[in-house]
DNA sequence: TCACGATATATCGCTTAGCGATATATCATC
DNA sequence: GATGATATATCGCTAAGCGATATATCGTGA
């Protein structure tokens, strides 16, 4: 992602986050992934973004984590949405289109 | 606006000015409106963006600036969108329908 | 004619947060 | 046992948004 594109990311990278956890829980190495391939390689989290944001909305209550064993001893950090979390994701969609429709109307045709 | 809103805002604010400019030149104060109404009251720019931010795009030559007379003695810096302007506008409007595409696929119906 | 709110531009510097750099460890496979 | 992918994590530099603030003009109604 060039400098833009992260910029344009600032306010909804939480929310992606969310819409995933969404649909089925998953873990930071994964999402990121899921992230680039559903977005035809568009979103391309750093991790010194994609971790640091995790573990804020874990301290938020947005989502629970639990460790997952995958292998002898190497461990995974699933996350999943929580009640508060489905709210969260309920406003920040219904913001999204908001701005969305904002830009587009001032962008026009 | 809300925080949320000014984060969405952040790599956008430039390309609003682009698009607002390319219809008919206009000046600051007057664009702040201009958004405000188009979007239904949802952009609200601080002023402490908003001429920073011109001064910067005429800086880079995507805008060219002339003082006009309004009134007495009152001045009005009235911007016109330049052709590196206009380029610019071009490639951001594509750059949003890209990024607002890969929001819409990862967040789902 | 004075006061008031709207119009108009501008700058400064505090605060925040994104994320590049870096560290560490496991796993599969050749 | 070397290499590259997998996996999580932290630290601190830097950039920039914008609230606060300053200044001046204009229209209008009391």
């Amino acid at each position: 992602m060039g400098m833009l594109e992260r910029k344009m990311l600032h306010g909804n990278a939480e929310t992606l986050v969310l819409a995933l956890l969404d649909e089925d829980e998953s873990y930071g190495y994964q999402m990121r992934k899921e992230f680039a391939e559903r977005s035809h390689h568009y979103f391309q989290f750093a991790f010194g973004r994609l971790y640091p944001l995790l573990a804020a909305m874990e301290r938020r209550g947005l989502v629970r984590a639990r460790w997952v064993k995958a292998g002898r001893s190497r461990q995974r950090k699933h996350y999943k949405i929580t009640a508060k979390g489905l709210a969260e994701l309920r406003e920040r969609k219904q913001k999204w289109r908001q701005f969305r429709g904002a830009m587009d109307r001032v962008l026009g045709g």
